[in-house]
DNA sequence: CTAGTCCTTCCCGTAACAGGAAGGTCAAGG
DNA sequence: CCTTGACCTTCCTGTTACGGGAAGGACTAG
């Protein structure tokens, strides 16, 4: 396979492909052509890249886990201990956007919203209010 | 005052003071000694800089917010406007996020975490689940 | 033979700074 | 007067995960 068909059943670019390849995510063979070859394994990990990344994996954190998916002697604990710990970042991440939400809707919903200049919104940005800790 | 004081009253590190004066959000004046001397005028501007980007807003978006605070003419539905695409933003993130949140509990509650191999989270990964879209 | 599509490498740009080097300035102390 | 230390300056590199685009080789169809 070339990049082009790699690229379009893993649904990754084939920049995002070079690249995980320049980073060492994956090594494709080569044709006498210099063309990358890709073989089955290489587009299942592409694949698993993918969807790690879709549920926010870092790259380095795909490293990892392709690291633990190759090794048969793993414990499951492990991949359990890094699928853990994301999903802590996740929920600070979740807490940090909903407490901002809240900030920014109070302000909004106190902003007229008309031609006038008086607007809370950049009173409250303005002024040493309780809103951002 | 030098640049270490408006760092702390600010709250912002001197590094991120010096880059906003780079990029053009502030411009203060120079002492013959070639050090910034900032205005109280350019510590609100940080301060209000700083509440801005805690509410997640990007620098641009602080840059047009900071144009609407100066501008005595505004009309605070422009305000109104940028807060609320703001919001808008940050609501997607948060069903994003919560979307990996939900997938990733949903493996990592499959997965016993102890010392054998098994493991459903990278199986989860490698087979094209419904779970990422 | 040519046009068009694919592939290659290489280099720059992104956002918002952080870290650190090399060197000038200033106030206090001996 | 000299030094020490804390402050300040500019400049350069690195970060994350690629995207855009140039310059040029390879392959396929007509």
């Amino acid at each position: 396979m070339n990049i082009g068909d790699v690229a379009a059943r893993s649904g990754l670019p084939a920049k995002t492909i070079r690249y995980y390849e320049e980073i060492g995510l994956i090594r494709p063979l080569r044709s006498d052509n210099g063309y990358r070859a890709f073989r089955d394994s290489d587009l299942h990990k592409l694949a698993f890249i993918g969807r790690a990344r879709g549920l926010g994996f870092s790259i380095e954190e795909c490293r990892k886990l392709l690291a633990l998916y190759d090794d048969r002697q793993r414990a499951s604990s492990d991949v359990k201990a890094l699928a853990e710990a994301h999903l802590t970042q996740i929920a600070e991440k979740i807490v940090e956007l909903r407490a901002m939400e809240a900030t920014l809707k109070a302000l909004v919903s106190a902003c007229a919203g008309d031609d006038r200049p008086d607007c809370p919104i950049l009173t409250g940005l303005a002024e040493a209010g309780e809103c951002c800790g």
